[in-house]
DNA sequence: TGAAGGATTTGT
DNA sequence: CAAATCCTTCAC
């Protein structure tokens, strides 16, 4: 038995590339949620969006600071900061070290709900749940205690596409869409957004 | 040391 | 369309 044997869980060489380039990619994986409580709540990525080098957009566009630190380091690590004073975003750090580089996660399909949720009785609430950043974060209780932890089983870690999914994806059921970014002053034309077509849980169709 | 503003969300 | 709300960054 051997490493290939747990391949579905994604390991930080796989995000040692451009953002631009794994973002997409990260379309139909799966992140995964381990409560203090030992509930665990899975959430199929349907929204991102990447951000590079030079990208005046981006937090580590001007210089290296004590909150963008980890933006400059090994990619599988986690970014989040905390926007507007009340909700949180969540990024995956890519490519190599010493280049910034991060992917946005904007948009979760939940899997599994967390404790008091109905899936049943609200299945139009709960495909919108963890529709944007600050929601997905506020659902799966990201905050910044997990700043720059590596995404690896234990507290969050992120898990390769079903083999359903990338069939569907190679039959053209599933498409994805390529476009501009969201709520941005600067960089507003650099098409670094991707969402899978027709998915309900995206934050912005 | 202080002021400006932000990769958002929600309700008016 | 503006408020909520706090932290980071940059200027003085």
């Amino acid at each position: 038995m051997n490493s290939t044997t747990f391949s579905q869980i994604v390991e930080p060489n796989w995000l040692a590339r451009p953002s631009t380039s794994v973002a997409p990619d990260l379309l139909g994986c799966t992140l995964v949620r381990l409560l203090p409580n030992g509930e665990i709540i899975r959430g199929l990525i349907v929204e991102t969006e990447a951000y590079a080098p030079g990208d005046p957009a981006f937090h580590a566009y001007r210089r290296r600071t004590n909150r963008n630190d980890v933006l400059f380091g090994l990619a599988g690590r986690s970014y989040i900061y905390l926007i507007y004073g009340i909700y949180h975003c969540f990024n995956i750090v890519t490519d190599q070290d010493g280049i910034p580089s991060a992917v946005l996660i904007r948009a979760l399909q939940l899997l599994s709900l967390p404790a008091g949720i109905d899936l049943d009785l609200n299945q139009n609430l709960a495909k919108k749940i963890a529709a944007g950043p600050g929601k997905l974060c506020r659902v799966m209780q990201i905050d910044r205690s997990l700043n720059g932890s590596v995404l690896q089983p234990g507290a969050l870690w992120l898990e390769h596409r079903s083999s359903e999914f990338q069939q569907q994806l190679d039959s053209q059921a599933i498409t994805f869409v390529q476009t501009t970014r969201i709520g941005l002053t600067q960089g507003i034309d650099l098409p670094w957004r991707w969402y899978i077509s027709d998915c309900p849980a995206v934050s912005r169709p």
